[in-house]
DNA sequence: CGTTCTACGTATACCGTTCTACAAACCGAA
DNA sequence: TTCGGTTTGTAGAACGGTATACGTAGAACG
């Protein structure tokens, strides 16, 4: 009878003896390393499966890898961040490796607390989804542990990979659509950020000025910071659409943001289209939600998330050249933003 | 100087040489164990401070505590869970413990996966939130490691904890409230479940029907049970309202199928609450937009996130009987569900 | 037939912490 | 002074794996 330790716990050695090897060779088999013949495989596998062994994830950090996987999420109110997770799950399925996540909401410090967490845990890796540091506190990080990000545009380094959808041409797109159906005084809310740092508002911000720089209607670029909370939401919007020059159409950062303003346009007894416009980004399920059919620019969460996952992997596997996945964006037209009765 | 490790980590030797004491000491003044005199433990703080000491989970999670908890969720579209969340980091911003949540995807393989997942990891304990499992199989979980459960009745027992708000009567205030508003033909929408268990919609399927019975409706009980994915609640709704004898009422479990019915009764052509009332269960942060303004049950999310992730915290230093943590929950009147023009 | 190479397995130090046992110092009481 | 008890600190095994270094057998080669 194989020996179990005085816990009972079944560890390598009980596997090494029930198989009539040695421990080393069975840590072999588990990291898959190089010199075990097909027959100690076998034999070494069939005893692990019959005496229903796990490896102890934390005795194998101690010298090498914990299979491990961080995920970084700002929130978990925005449902984006489920379909990025989606593909994450499928990326990392036939995997050894497992992703735990961690919530920073949306605050620096607790988001450099729970890397430094991530990083007592020896985890393998880290994904960080839309992070909200510093862009040399990004880069500390990734130099000490590999990482790929979503949602953080950072082209041509190599310390880290990303994931990301053309932001910019995203932000013509929806320019592009509203001009095309016949309006003319597009304003964008935007996120207030107080670091500065490449989250995607930036680029998206600068397609909204491309784009209506490019339908002549320069003059009537205006974008809106807007804070975090709802509650601040709804308060600059409402503020927004009941000045004297309210726009013909808002252009939304996130699709959050959308949702309040058809909710403030509809208290301010605003028709949307017919008074406004509304458009949103990430192309969430609840846009499809008949009380909303709220135009938005799907950046294809699931495609972005598999993605950053299988270039972590990589990295952490050795590569130590950067890459950086592109999706193209995809404008999602729905009720919100349909003829403009003129 | 002190000695660094090979790879440059400071470790508790380091530390320990540094403030010139035994590795013993400064492991215990980290886990804040007895014998240690107040100079000792000054001048170890002193020394990690100064050396930016931080301990490695995975070397404790050898012989003590990981100080990491596993939190389970069953998916990252239904923003109540981040309700809940929000109430377990506030539990927890003081404590030395750090929440990693695993999702599951509502499916009950991948739930027993990530907890075996969690359990290699050595976690120090499990949060259930809305568990899918079968009852002897949280049981056989739960007796192995301290576990604590959110929208799972187990009443009484002792080997894990719980907190829930009481949903036979969340169900019957929904009831009464329809009653009262005029409407008789009150319909509710459940969840299809595969496995016998002790999920939330058995309480809720309870209040319901005792609300019809006491209001004399009896004879309109309808519980139609409804299947996970967006795509085919919608076809179910579709099919629902568009019976000869249509509800006049419907009480949704959740909040996110009351959106899809909103939805769908917008579709159809059907005026909320004129044709159609709805009613729905968590009161997430969508039920306030004006597009919805849906009626739904509070049952505080974020304080059951709190009470067990204190009620967890608690079993793991010790204490083997269970508690049954239990908020009453709260109606939240709005448009989608108000005065019935009869 | 000796030499070298390769494939396969093994023995064992090592990872960073906790825990158990024990020694030393101190204290008050007899 | 002696003695038992308490407080404070230390030494070293233990946790369950991984990595390194090495031994051995057989194959390939000249």
């Amino acid at each position: 009878m194989a020996p179990t330790t005085r816990t009972g716990r079944v560890t390598i050695k009980t596997v090494a003896a029930d198989a009539g090897v040695s421990v080393a060779a069975v840590s072999k088999v588990l990291r898959d390393a190089y010199g075990v013949s097909d027959a100690l495989r076998a034999r070494v596998q069939a005893s692990m499966e019959k005496l229903n062994y796990r490896p102890h994830a934390a005795a194998r950090g101690m010298r090498g890898q914990t299979y491990t996987l961080g995920v970084l999420l700002p929130d978990l109110r925005n449902p984006f961040f489920a379909d990025i997770l989606d593909g994450v799950n499928q990326a990392l399925e036939r995997t050894q490796y497992q992703p735990l996540l961690g919530v920073s909401q949306s605050d620096e410090p607790m988001e450099q607390a729970l890397i430094d967490a991530m990083m007592d845990r020896q985890m393998d890796g880290l994904l960080m989804i839309g992070p909200r540091m510093q862009r040399d506190a990004v880069e500390a990080v990734a130099r000490r542990i590999p990482t790929a990000a979503v949602g953080l545009h950072q082209p041509g380094v190599d310390y880290l990979d990303t994931a990301n959808n053309d932001d910019v041409a995203g932000a013509e797109l929806v320019v592009k659509h509203l001009v095309d159906e016949g309006y003319r005084r597009i304003a964008m809310v935007s996120l207030m950020v107080t670091t500065k740092f490449e989250v995607v508002t930036v680029p998206r911000e600068l397609g909204y000025r491309q784009g209506m720089k490019a339908a002549g209607l320069g003059q009537h670029i205006n974008i809106v910071p807007a804070p975090q909370t709802a509650r601040e939401v709804q308060t600059i919007l409402r503020h927004l659409l009941q000045s004297r020059h309210r726009p013909e159409a808002l252009f939304c950062w996130t699709d959050m943001v959308a949702l309040h303003a058809l909710s403030v346009a509809r208290d301010l007894g605003l028709s949307v289209p017919g008074d406004l416009a509304v458009v949103g980004y990430d192309n969430t399920t609840y846009c499809d939600l008949a009380q909303n059919s709220l135009t938005s620019v799907d950046q294809s969460g699931q495609v972005l998330g598999l993605q950053a996952a299988r270039l972590l992997v990589e990295r952490i596997n050795g590569r130590d050249k950067g890459e950086h996945f592109v999706v193209t964006p995809r404008l999602v037209v729905r009720g919100s933003s349909r003829p403009r009765p003129s």
